[in-house]
DNA sequence: CTGAAAGCGCTTACAG
DNA sequence: CTGAAAGCGCTTACAG
């Protein structure tokens, strides 16, 4: 059918191991090469890659499995690690398990069957939970969401830190009824959510917290269960999905932001500049969490007995109109101009 | 080193035929199954699927080829085409050229060497010209953008007609001056720029555009480059990217819209009903393109011969504060409140 | 229905 | 440096 590595011996009077040293690393002679090189133009010779895995027992590429490929943040990822793997010369297989436990072990299996040489995985809480009792067959990086400690390399945010200090920002603006709505398919929402009550509770202020699907119309429901006792003076949520919802259920509801409902989130999408006014956020280093992740693959890959890692990288909060200070109480004191982001 | 199908064949005491035959469609007996099973169990087996495409000769893969995974059209198509291949049993192998020719090279030929079935392809017009001359080894099926006319299945939308009736509305509302600016890498963007530039002249109307690369800084320069000769009164632009750009560049220079400059684009992203006033888009439907390829790529590879088919889908303007009526003229006549949207 | 054997297209010790 | 041969893990005619 196709041309083979016969068919290219044959074209350069040569021998089926010679074209394949010629191709590959092995000691050719420079005369033979260049025969050989030409034998591949003239036949349009094209390596089959199954073959070469299956004799060479490497892939030469490594599993990148994600919950929401329509999210910024592991678009943003996938970029980076992609750049990443290419300079390491390896393949990234990509997939997208929509934060579907079932579709995520599917693409587990796949992974094995696919005898990549290593898993970089954001799993599901449902997965995450089972990585301890079934582990994948081959190195795993965990990244965006935490897995059970100590058994996996990790990058991960500082995720409670993060959100606690989104709510010592709030407090330091004056707010005080301030309410969260958090993801909880992932361990990310939940670390969030913690770091949300600790911080709260460091104020001497009462939590009130829902945890929803991270969807947008998911966070509309949010929004209105978080209002049910009393609207709060401002909410944070984990998720820029839940973000979303959270804007369009105050505007549904006329809210006028800050003034009425401040807003803060994760994930400095384009859009939360955009609105007016701007959204308060997090912003995570995409670049930097994808190309660790490939960085701890590759050393777990050359050291598989290394000690696991576990990277925490800080986030920076973009500060904006929508937790401009709120309006002032009796015990307020006046306020300096806030700067416009800090580092965590 | 990992389990093979041997080592189930001997823990199932049957031969590795039937191993295979129990895994796969052959006949076998149901006892003789319920013991493969078992010791696939039991031994934790997964197929080699290097082995299993070597020597089936079928991969029961197709590439995805995209231009920009950031771009939430892709994102979109893409899904829908993962969907599609999944119910009828294929994977996807999924690449990002990012616009760049040499990297949509490096991927064709990968996808080569992977033995893809099919490939559905977005190329850059770089790519696009050197189809006819340089066809890839597999089926492939155009989307969104256009190849050499005749030679290849595609999907696209009616590039020329959707542009046409974005300057259409806008000239009822009242806009005369009105500007376009298109992405140059893509044959999309050259097509919805003809259609302005045909309903410009229907209108009697003098056109002015700019080609430039799609990415929001690029746009943002377009912008001042369009606004060189006195400032238009609205502008249409090819592509979401660009449409952001068109914003923030309006905004920094501290422009009112629609009063100042009305703005029109395409891609419904959440981001254009977020901002204030909404934008003016064009409403791709990307669930029907992805399917719709991915149904013209199963026909194909069932039927290699048959007439090359291209599919035109319409898209959906959705009307928005970002296109209200201009300041009236002289001339023109009251009008009624126009409608929220329209199918081309 | 079942098994023994051949072979998919490569790479890689093994000789020379 | 070069070639002949073996073998990666499967599937699939070919017999039975």
């Amino acid at each position: 059918m196709t041309t083979s590595i016969k068919d290219v011996a044959r074209a350069a009077g040569v021998s089926p191991a010679t074209v394949s040293r010629a191709l590959g690393k092995g000691p050719v002679s420079e005369a033979l090469r260049a025969q050989v090189l030409e034998a591949v133009r003239a036949t349009g010779y094209r390596p089959n890659l199954a073959a070469r895995r299956l004799r060479s027992q490497e892939s030469g590429t490594i599993g990148l499995v994600l919950a929401d490929i329509g999210n910024p943040f592991f678009t943003g990822v996938a970029r980076a690690v992609e750049a990443a793997a290419y300079e390491a010369g390896l393949r990234v297989l990509l997939c997208n398990t929509d934060e579907d436990p079932a579709r995520e072990a599917a693409y587990l299996a796949l992974m094995q069957e696919e005898r990549v040489a290593g898993l970089i995985l954001a799993p599901t809480r449902a997965t995450a939970e089972g990585l301890a009792e079934a582990p994948p067959a081959m190195p795993v990086v965990l990244i965006d969401r935490p897995g059970p400690p100590g058994l996996f390399d990790s990058v991960l945010l500082d995720n409670a830190g993060a959100s606690a200090a989104l709510v010592d920002y709030l407090v330091a603006q004056g707010y005080r009824r301030i309410a969260g709505l958090f993801g909880q398919t992932s361990g990310t929402g939940v670390e969030r959510a913690e770091g949300y009550r600790a911080a709260m509770a460091r104020h001497g202020l009462a939590p009130a917290l829902r945890f929803v699907l991270p969807q947008v119309e998911a966070a509309e429901a949010g929004f209105a269960a978080l209002c049910q006792q009393g609207r709060p003076e401002a909410m944070i949520t984990s998720n820029s999905l839940l973000l979303m919802g959270l804007l369009r259920a105050a505007r549904g509801a006329g809210l006028r932001i800050p003034a009425d409902l401040a807003l803060a989130g994760f994930d400095n999408e384009p859009w939360t500049g955009l609105v007016e006014p701007g959204i308060t956020v997090i912003e995570q280093p995409l670049e930097a969490i994808g190309r660790q992740a490939m960085a701890l693959l590759l050393e777990r890959l050359r050291t598989p007995s290394a000690p696991v890692r576990k990277v925490m990288l800080s986030g920076r909060a973009i500060l904006r109109g929508s937790t401009a200070s709120a309006p002032p109480r009796p015990q307020s004191s006046t306020k300096t101009p806030p700067p416009s982001s800090f580092t965590l």
